[in-house]
RNA sequence: GGCCUCGUAGUUCAAUGGAUAGAAUAGAAGUUUCCUAAACUUUAGAUCCAGGUUCGAUUCCUGGCGAGGCUACCA
């Protein structure tokens, strides 16, 4: 790291030198593998001070620096690119600092306390494919975030009051015969979900009877007997009726013993966990504020709005007539129980694109509220994930259901590695295990090695692939390394004569690796990890088959190998771990 | 209608404004008396269209065309 920032002083002392440039911006970039070289350092901007052609300004800072960088040995120009060429010595010391010290990411900030809200499910059905992204995203960010040196308090807000909720308590009220997860052997979350499809069956056939008989249909929707009932439902939970709160805990309570299994199997936990049922009712003080000094204001009929025209936005609600809060205004007052709880520097909400305009609108407030956290708020907006098909729709059945899609890539990583036959000597215990480090690593790095950002598609058939650009196939390069591990009887690092192609390419992505940490963290994406730690695995799996390890003719090429491999392995590992990810022994 | 994303090999994804646009998968052809072939090698195949900025554009700007999202006194 610090040779770089040599390499980068001694730049601007050449540029000086030569064309008597003052300080500027300097970048190095990786040679093209197509090139020669490890370093490319591109002359084009500096052309018009040297007033010499791209060849020969190259060849003259090229020249300057093999002079004054011991590391760098050789160089070489094409067009406006100098490519530095630096010396085997070099490179082993790299690897030598990381076989001996471990592997090293310097920390991006000090003291800085970020919470990261993620998962954060409604109660009132099981968690699908949609969640998983949302999940494994927030959790390999909290990770990622912990390595460059963040304090983090993974946070999850579920939304365990509303309309919703109540739906599938009316359902089960009136149609479930006392049904219970113990009596159906069904898992709770699941068995809410039930009835949450059942409310909508009997809702829907009520809204078209209304429209039949007439009614316009938007009517009809809120007119619906079950409608109304919900409605009431709600109001009485609100109002704290015994009957409607006991029934409402029971029904929690079993989504969330289904929430726990499937978060233990996914891997993901948290630090604190707030329940709108506490916080729904935040935010309003908030707005009374806001409206008294001014940067809210009141309609005619009492409504309470903030103007964002000025932003080019539009305006917004906080607060309805009848005084009870939006979405919006929840949101206000739990930022603002997360200030007083935490005290955090960094606020991270990892919710879908969708919601885009509403975490707009939410920053702006806070800063019109002129609250001192309000910049440090960022909304870690991911795309939808698509289906072969087309999108998800509950409505038309067509969700991936969480639980199932785990059971299935957990299968057919079960049935792959039978078919291999590698494991025969393992029991049930470590197999099983396997399987899931397998199946679940296969689907956790499938959603995360495409950029947090992008809409994906998602192919079940090809996640229960575990070839080509797959947790398994780093899992596989891991396996191999600790498979040599066992065969060797130490991994001290010796000091190679030379190094082949193979083994500097390894040096390279592993010298590069602490820059994709940094990176996935300033991007608050881990697919940066997951390319850095698939080059490695890729690398590794070359090497592994030009070169033999524990049978190189000389010793010492042997002991550099092993140690070599071990530091891959590491590398692997954290990267992983990173991603949430575990690594097998064996496979 | 307004606002916001996104258009890259058959498919799914990469590429701080840099060189000859990379992978994976599917296709074709190979590699195992040798540390795990879930591997390795070879091969064919792509920047939606038209302008502009730049020494240089997949990347930035404008206009088309196409896909998605938001545009609720739902959360």
């Amino acid at each position: 790291m610090d040779f770089i920032q040599e390499l980068k002083t001694q730049t601007q002392n050449a540029l000086t030198d030569l064309y008597t440039i003052e300080k500027v911006e300097i970048n190095f970039e990786q040679t093209n593998p197509n090139f020669e070289g490890d370093f490319t350092f591109v002359v084009f901007p500096y052309l018009r001070y040297s007033k010499k052609k791209p060849e020969d300004t190259a060849a003259e800072i090229g020249e300057y620096l093999r002079e004054k960088v011991k590391e760098v040995s050789n160089y070489n120009v094409v067009k406006g690119f100098l490519n530095l060429e630096l010396s085997d010595t070099y490179w082993i010391s790299v690897a030598s600092e990381i076989s001996n010290n471990g592997l090293r990411i310097p920390a991006l900030v000090k003291n800085q306390k970020v919470v990261v809200e993620y998962s954060s499910p409604n109660t009132n059905k099981p968690l699908h494919l949609g969640h998983i992204r949302n999940n494994v995203l927030g959790y390999s960010i909290c990770k990622i975030l912990e390595a460059n040196g963040y304090d983090v308090i993974k946070n999850n807000l579920v939304n365990d009051r509303g309309v919703h909720i109540c739906k599938s308590m009316l359902a089960w009220q009136k149609w479930g015969n006392g049904e219970t997860p113990e009596s159906s052997g069904i898992k709770g979350d699941h068995l809410v979900g039930k009835y949450y499809v059942e409310f909508d069956k009997h809702y829907q056939k009520q809204i078209s009877e209304l429209v039949e008989g007439g009614t316009d249909k938007d009517l009809a929707k809120n007119e619906a007997p079950l409608m109304k009932e919900t409605r009431q439902m709600l109001q009485q939970w609100e109002e704290g009726k015994q009957e409607v709160l006991s029934l409402w805990k029971k029904m929690n309570g079993w989504v969330y013993d289904g929430f726990d299994v499937t978060y233990n199997r996914l891997g993901v936990s948290f630090d604190k966990i707030y329940y709108v049922s506490d916080t729904y009712l935040l935010g309003k003080e908030l707005v009374q504020e806001g409206l008294e000094s001014g940067v809210f204001f009141q309609k005619d009929d009492g409504s309470v709005w903030v103007d964002l025209t000025s932003e080019g936005l539009d305006e917004k609600i906080l607060q309805r007539a009848d005084g009870t809060s939006v979405y919006m205004t929840q949101d206000i007052g739990t930022a603002d129980l997360k200030f007083n709880d935490f005290g955090m520097d960094k606020f991270i909400y990892v919710v879908g694109n969708e919601q885009d305009y509403h975490f707009k609108v939410l920053q702006l407030v806070l800063k019109k509220l002129n609250k001192p956290y309000a910049d440090g708020l960022y909304h870690l907006s991911y795309g939808m994930v698509d289906l072969p098909e087309g999108k998800m729709k509950s409505r038309e059945g067509t969700v991936v259901d969480a639980d199932e899609l785990m059971e299935e890539v957990v299968g057919a990583a079960k049935s792959q590695t039978e078919e291999l036959g590698k494991t025969e000597d393992m029991n049930e215990e470590e197999l099983t295990n396997l399987y899931e480090t397998l199946g679940i690593g296969a689907l956790k790095y499938y959603l995360l090695k495409v950029d947090a950002k992008k809409r994906m598609m998602f192919d079940p058939n090809e996640s229960i692939q575990l070839q080509g650009d797959t947790a398994p196939f780093i899992q596989y390069a891991y396996t191999r390394i600790a498979s040599l591990l066992r065969a060797a009887d130490s991994s001290d690092f010796e000091m190679p004569d030379n190094l082949n192609e193979e083994e500097k390419s390894l040096i390279v992505l592993m010298n590069n690796y602490p820059n994709a940490v940094h990176a996935a963290a300033t991007h608050y994406n881990p697919s940066e990890i997951a390319n850095a730690v698939y080059e490695l695995a890729k690398a590794f799996n070359k090497f592994y088959h030009e070169h033999s390890i524990l049978g190189a003719k000389e010793n010492s090429t042997k002991q550099f190998r092993i140690a070599l491999s071990k530091a891959v392995g590491e590398t692997l590992k954290h990267g992983f771990s990173l991603l949430g990810i575990d690594m097998p022994e064996r496979m």
